[in-house]
DNA sequence: AGCACGCCGACT
DNA sequence: GTCGGCGTGCTC
């Protein structure tokens, strides 16, 4: 009898492959289970076991390196919600896998390891993990193909694993990776004067400085190494008597490395009562039908949604089982995370793709051991990939926001609906919060497929900011203009300022970026490897393509015609800034957005400078919409809505009205009033109507009759085929045959066309855009799409144009 | 996705 | 004559 088991590699290959294994493996083996295997000529890869069976294969089937693991690495729920990412977004399990499991779990050949020092003396660790250690410690970095050589244990995977799992070794890319964990410096009284004796003489000699002596005594009551900021916030504590100890060698100053979530909280703070509207939807939540277990929480601004979410929580995590909470992006949610950690820091674990290797395997072998310190799960989208066990709650906070959908790699799924299908799975209640619901939740609501839960009670004190429409059609021509802002928007931040208030000035980019145009030929730059213009960048004296790295410095001389001084057009962040502070010459502006928050806290650092009242105007694009509390606003400038409205895209619409609201939302917090002011070429348009009057329902109605008649989701299903080929003439024939192909069986086919932006790196790029019905199974139809896909492939002339599919595109 | 194999241009 | 460009096809 010949043995075999299937396993997924961590690759892009359409299905598992079978490899032969022993009596005694195939009885030992269970799913979710790493194995190593050879593949190809000499590479090797941690892979995952997901059946063993007795089925002879068509070829010749390699035989397995070595068992990893004891117990599987993954559970038979996560992989049930794997297939269904797979299978649903069209993509290899093999990518799911990798965008799942932190890469130290999915050891390759090629990893690189590195000896690290032991954090205790007392190890427990096998007899060949301590030789291999101690092997290592003499070398720089092996490659894991080579840790052969330096260990006689019968399965060398094992014993790394081994020590990788107690922090002694690490992959190269941990150690040099960008995401060094964070430094913390902690101080200690030197060996030295930790003698009462000596302590007790240099206390003496210290008689004249008492900022010392105050020091050094605070020092004395430390039983163990302070972190240097606590220790500063002591009282007596003098920060350079702090130095000149330290110079003196009477302290030492020691660097760790220290968790990002800050001083795990012993006493949880108990949670504030709800209010009676608050409680009705807890209970509601609460009490529904088990069956139908999502929810929509559609909660205005300050209505307390993160209340309701607390409570539910709270309650699940009490009854025992695992709670998911997703927001749309850690690096914006600080706020949320840090509420969050008040009351339940204990049981409460971060899960994000910037922390470090370890932080992830660690966060990920707890879940395993259904251990209670992690409990509550926070994280961005790839925490629905995490192996829970349990769930008994999972929370999708900002429903609505894009960024839940992964776009730029496969697989390209969407954490909000990963989510509700996780839930099925482990029948679990599922909360989509949301101020502005998307428009498909919200009709899955309306259609009973959803429950509805509102909050339309603001927190007392809170009064929404008013919102204004300035018209820049007749300001224009009234002359009432200073660059790209109006007479009304510059007094009104000239009051605010003299209020001591800060402003908040809102440009979205998107289809506004500044590029360069010669005055006298019209010339505008154009990247050399994709369609677009090149976007002008004062700081840096350069004109970049935001597609690629191409950039070019500023020539003094438009490069056609020779004319000096070309001349930067259209409108974006960059400018309105430079213009503010042309205007506002003592006010301290800064700018957020993708160019000036590169840094790994370039967004905490400007937001935490905001807050903390160094600012007084924030210009910036989106990213100010995501759910920050600035206490000190009272006026948002929307410089130009109009870019928002005409996007070229079926959601243009509901966007905007989503940003709009979200920015404006940004004004008067507590206990102030703020005020909105909107600039726009188009006063009359419907969804400045519905800003203006806070209407979501008059928004979702006209939405949804607009879907319906143009055929969009929700009625329609959308996916979307991409195509990309360095030969626009090969790329238009691939494309248009695939077109036709797909036209001979499905009614709904546009395309192919060419996107706004045809050309990336050289590679022209075609979309081919497929409409399906929305209220039966797409399971059919996208096998019929693999079998175009296949047919496709056979054509040689074809087989180097690539095909990426992107179900759901937003 | 990698990576080896293979067929065509710019060099010692 | 070779070195190396990247197009093509395979990996159980």
């Amino acid at each position: 009898m010949h043995y075999f088991v299937d396993v997924i590699l961590p690759l892009p290959l359409p299905k598992p492959f079978t490899y032969q294994i022993t009596e005694a493996e195939h009885a030992y083996i269970k799913p979710g289970i790493r194995l190593v295997v050879p593949f190809g000529k000499k590479k090797k890869y941690a892979a995952l076991a997901v059946e063993t069976h007795t089925r002879i294969p068509a070829y010749e089937a390699k035989w397995i390196d070595y068992i990893i693991d004891e117990h599987p690495m993954v559970t038979s729920s996560q992989l049930k919600h794997w297939r269904w990412i797979s299978e649903y977004y069209m993509c290899p399990m093999g990518l799911v896998l990798r965008a799942a499991v932190p890469s130290m779990l999915l050891l390759e050949s090629e990893t690189e390891l590195v000896h690290l020092q032991a954090p205790t003396s007392n190890l427990s660790i096998s007899n060949n993990a301590r030789l291999l250690w101690d092997k290592l410690a003499s070398v720089e970095k092996i490659p894991l193909a080579q840790v052969s050589d330096y260990t006689t244990a019968q399965n060398p995977f094992k014993v790394v694993q081994e020590l990788l799992d107690h922090k002694l070794i690490a992959t190269r890319e941990e150690v040099y990776g960008r995401y060094a964990p964070k430094e913390e410096v902690r101080l200690s009284m030197a060996q030295e004067y930790q003698k009462e004796d000596k302590l007790i003489t240099l206390l003496g000699s210290l008689e004249k400085f008492e900022a010392q002596r105050q020091t050094l005594l605070q020092m004395a009551q430390q039983k163990q190494p302070i972190s240097r900021p606590v220790f500063y916030k002591l009282p007596g504590v003098s920060k350079s008597s702090v130095q000149t100890l330290l110079q003196k060698g009477v302290f030492e100053a020691t660097s760790h490395k220290v968790d990002r979530l800050p001083i795990k909280t012993d006493a949880e703070s108990p949670l504030s009562p709800l209010t009676q509207a608050q409680q009705h939807v807890l209970e509601q939540i609460q009490n529904a039908n088990k069956n139908l277990s999502v929810h929509l929480l559609h909660g205005v601004t300050a209505s307390g949604k993160t209340e309701v979410y607390m409570h539910l929580i709270q309650d699940v995590l009490r009854s025992g089982k695992q709670v998911l909470f997703l927001v749309p992006e850690i690096a914006l949610t600080a706020q949320l995370i840090q509420r969050l950690h008040q009351h339940f820091g204990r049981q409460m674990a971060v899960y994000h793709s910037r922390y470090s290797q370890s932080e992830r395997v660690e966060v990920w072998r707890a879940l395993l051991e259904k251990k209670p310190s992690v409990q509550l799960i926070v994280g961005a989208r790839s925490a629905v990939l995490l192996p829970f066990s349990d769930l008994g709650l999972i929370v999708v906070d900002e429903s609505h926001e894009y960024a839940y959908k992964q776009f730029e790699a496969a697989p390209r799924y969407h954490a909000r609906d990963a989510a509700v299908v996780l839930g099925q799975i482990h029948k679990a209640t599922v909360v989509l919060g949301s101020a502005t619901p998307s428009v498909e939740s919200y009709h899955n609501a309306t259609q009973g497929k959803y429950h509805l839960n509102t909050l339309t009670q603001r927190f007392e004190g809170f009064q929404l900011p008013t919102i204004e429409l300035i018209d820049l059609k007749s300001t224009q021509k009234k002359r009432q203009m200073q660059g790209v802002f109006s007479a009304p928007l510059i007094e009104a931040i000239k009051e605010t300022l003299k209020k001591g208030d800060q402003v908040i000035l809102f440009q979205n980019r998107r289809g506004y970026a500044p590029f360069v145009s010669c005055m006298a030929c019209g010339h505008v730059p154009q990247c050399a490897s994709c369609d677009v213009s090149l976007t002008y960048h004062s700081h840096s004296q350069q004109l970049k393509c935001h597609y690629c790295d191409y950039a070019i410095p500023v020539h003094g001389h438009c490069t056609a015609c020779g004319t000096p001084q070309p001349r930067p057009m259209g409108l974006g962040t960059q400018q309105v800034e430079e213009e503010i502070v042309k205007l506002f010459p003592k006010a301290r502006v800064a700018r957020m957005d993708t160019d000036t928050t590169r840094g790994k806290n370039g967004h905490q650092l400007l937001i935490d400078r905001f807050q903390n009242r160094e600012l007084d105007i924030l210009v910036g694009t989106q990213m100010l919409t995501k759910g920050l509390d600035f206490g000190g606003v009272s006026l948002v400038g929307v410089v130009q809505a109009d870019g928002l409205l005409h996007f070229p895209n079926f959601r243009a619409h509901e966007r905007a009205f989503q940003m709009l609201l979200q920015v404006a939302g940004r004004a008067g917090r507590a206990g102030q009033h703020g005020s909105v002011l909107v600039q726009t070429y188009d006063v009359h348009h419907p969804v400045l109507t519905q800003l203006i009057n806070n209407d979501y329902q008059d928004m979702f109605d006209s939405q949804i009759q607009q879907r319906g008649q143009f055929k969009y989701p929700p009625f329609q299903r959308l996916i979307r085929l991409e195509f990309k080929h360095k030969s626009f003439a090969v790329l238009q024939e691939a494309a248009n045959w695939f077109a036709s192909a797909l036209r001979a069986n499905f009614p709904e086919v546009l395309g192919p066309q060419s996107p706004p932006v045809g050309r990336i790196r050289n590679q022209y790029v075609m979309h081919i855009l497929l409409k399906l019905p929305a209220d039966k199974s797409t399971t059919a139809p996208k096998a019929q799409i693999m079998r175009v896909v296949n047919r496709f492939e056979q054509i040689a002339s074809y087989r180097s144009v690539r095909i990426h599919i992107d179900v759901d595109p937003i």
